[in-house]
DNA sequence: CGCTACTGCGTAGGACTTAAACAGTGAATC
DNA sequence: GATTCACTGTTTAAGTCCTACGCAGTAGCG
């Protein structure tokens, strides 16, 4: 099933998305691709969430048999590995472009949130180690390379470009989670963050939870338009910025 | 089912862990508490995982059928929320102790941190809006706290401690799941990550990614033990740190 | 002593993943 | 040209899962 036949111990399906492996010539000609039933998952996901992909599924939406997908995939595992890297396909990565290593690293910060707002069931599969695939280490790289010329540490700029992706990757999912809560009926959230400085006065005192209230008391959550954190996610990006930028002037 | 009779709007069983609903007296004595059978899923989640955690699973563990802890639970998702604050729950939050809001902050960080790591299935679980559960909503005035005397503005407090948070969030997911991958016989991630430099270096071209050739020639990769990096995680949320400090000293 | 709300649990239905077995196909080999 | 056999898509079935529904039993209240 997993086969290692070439060196890299990648699953066979990993090693066809590097174009590393060949397909087999024998045999009757075959119904689907790689690349189709990937694509097809991807569409279920836009459609339907994360929650939606299963493999009779996405078979059903080939015209093809749940099993048959198991000839081009040992496992449903990796069915999810490949399809964020073909989101991140899908997406232009635009090329360096010119600035400041400050702004080239803010475009691509805001290249991956844009990403995850498209995507957002990529935030939803679990990451099982550092990126292997073909467009995942492409955009590392990327991000890589917006701290060509800071004189930081090798060491230095992968840890940095951790910290942007991460803060990104968890900003996404908070941002994606709400917006979702907010636009489906589900009637908790959807009943309850209206109203939450209100549900919050009611629910904590202010004896005991202060800062809490001083927030809610300064109409931090009495938003008329809820606009996706987009103000938190700038805020946040800014003060990531500046710490590295600390660090580059120490530096030098 | 999610009932609403007192004012909140929350289900039934929210309301329970907030202590603000009674139950009924009449009836037969209830064999099971909405406490055990947390404590039982949080019990499952630990040695099992997340996706250990089924309705059969946690009411086996209590010598019950899966079908009694729907007379204390609408809905699987209910449960999960409330594992997340039953875990919150059984750590102490130190009080805010002595030091400067840096200081501070950075304990705070520390501690989210270590929650994960003792409790890594929690981040595993979608966050449905923002925290309305007792020692979510008690962790996060921990945290504004701490910004208490700096002259930020209420909504710029939120904003940070939103940044601190989602930056551990994401690093402990990413740190756990590259632990879990160590750690298990996953025959993908196991075998490829100890030699994930010399992995990259056999797909990728010097020519092609010349950055992300530079950071594995420095050794970054060649760690003879894994940390759980330990090292990025501070080196990240120092930046974070100056960042907010940055922005203090201006406002100053 | 009913009444009635509430209890736990058995059954069943409709998902899901995937192991195993099957029959058809067609390139390679003799 | 015949044969071999690796490879194809599919069917069947086993083992999960969540939860709607309904039943029989229990205990506080009038």
């Amino acid at each position: 099933m997993s086969g290692d036949d070439t060196e890299t111990g990648l699953p066979a399906s990993f090693e066809l998305a590097w174009g590393v492996r060949d397909r087999p010539t024998k045999g009757p000609k075959r119904g689907l691709s790689l690349e189709q039933i990937i694509e097809a998952a991807i569409d279920v996901a836009n459609a339907e969430g994360i929650g939606g992909v299963s493999m009779g599924r996405v078979a059903r939406e080939l015209g093809a048999s749940a099993m048959s997908l198991y000839r081009y995939l040992a496992s449903k595992e990796e069915l999810l590995a490949l399809m964020i890297d073909g989101a991140f396909g899908q997406l232009d990565v635009a090329e360096d472009g010119e600035g400041s290593w400050r702004v080239r690293l803010e475009r691509w910060a805001e290249f991956e949130l844009s990403a995850y707002r498209r995507f957002p069931w990529v935030l939803r599969i679990p990451v099982t180690g550092a990126p292997i695939m073909p467009h995942q280490l492409r955009f590392l790289e990327r991000g890589l390379r917006t701290l060509g010329g800071t004189g930081l540490a090798e060491q230095d700029k992968l840890s940095a470009v951790l910290l942007v992706t991460s803060f990104t990757r968890s900003f996404a999912m908070l941002s994606g989670d709400i917006t979702a809560a907010f636009e489906s009926d589900d009637p908790t959230t959807a009943r309850v963050m209206p109203r939450y400085g209100e549900l919050i006065r009611k629910l904590t005192t202010r004896a005991e939870y202060p800062a809490l209230h001083a927030v809610i008391d300064a109409g931090t959550f009495d938003d008329e338009e809820f606009d996706g954190l987009e103000h938190d996610f700038r805020f946040g990006l800014e003060r990531v910025l500046d710490g590295i930028e600390a660090l580059i002037n120490r530096r030098a």
